[in-house]
DNA sequence: TGTTGACTTAGACAAAGTCCAAGTTAGGAT
DNA sequence: ATCCTAACTTGGACTTTGTCTAAGTCAACA
């Protein structure tokens, strides 16, 4: 994590206390939190950060590709501090749990030239659903 | 149209002309609405309608299975009457406009068992990204 | 045509996120 | 080491999107 810090450092970022807590709390849970629950961790460790230092740091760590914006559901985006290497999402219908997946092959290759409709595509983002091992145990009727 | 309004009789389905209304919008444009579009769109066939009964009746289209949630950003859930053919969306980066495409072969298959983690897989929601045939032609450097 | 439970309404409420003016501070300049 | 200043942070108001509720209305059956 000390090699962001630099390579924000390195983009002429003023590195204060609250920056460098919000990159903490990324880097030390790799889970998909909101925003939220990053400010409540940063919270723990910097009790006097506000939601909106918060919500702009989360906004340029992803303007930078440091991290990456996740919206699999209708509810409170999610920050996936896993930018570098391309992955896509798993995630259980009910308890919403989310797991990063690496499927085989190159997504934009199933879409046929004629189903691009002139566009230049620059990438795909898959959300796989289904239930978890807990949920498929516990499962209702 | 009446094909959707006979279905949702069928299903005991009070056909109120809110309802209706709702229906013959969704019917009419096949883009992708938001709710607030949706509502607008609805009032101005029965000016009295709320935006409570149009939030409603989508939610229950959507769980009758007759037309699809698609949240391709963090915004406003949109709402695709397309729901009984298999398809896709394509979103422009630039102007934020959504096609349905039909992408080869099925999705699943390119996510290897080791990839699974014991989830019990019920499908795949891809969203490719690009820029649109006008945004790619006024693109700014 | 009456009845009744399902449906609709307006508005309060909630969650997630943005914006702003005022105060603070990191880091280069002196 | 201290000063300066643009960049950053803050709290709170505000916006957008969506949910909930109590009271009123009405579609469909008898």
């Amino acid at each position: 994590m000390s090699d962001l810090l630099e390579r924000l450092r390195g983009r002429g970022w003023r590195l204060t206390s609250q920056r460098r807590v919000v990159a903490e709390v990324l880097d030390g849970e790799h889970v998909h939190l909101t925003a939220d629950e990053v400010h409540a961790r940063a919270v723990q460790r910097l009790p006097e950060i506000s939601r909106a230092t918060v919500y702009n740091t989360l906004g340029e760590l992803v303007g930078l590709g440091e991290i990456l914006e996740v919206a699999t559901d209708g509810r409170a985006k999610r920050y996936d501090p896993n930018a570098h290497q391309a992955h896509q999402h798993l995630v259980c219908s009910g308890c919403g749990a989310i797991r990063d997946v690496h499927p085989q092959g190159d997504p934009l290759a199933a879409l046929p030239a004629a189903e691009r409709f002139g566009f230049v595509l620059s990438g795909a983002e898959i959300t796989y659903r289904g239930l978890c091992p807990d949920c498929t145990t516990n499962a209702v009727p």
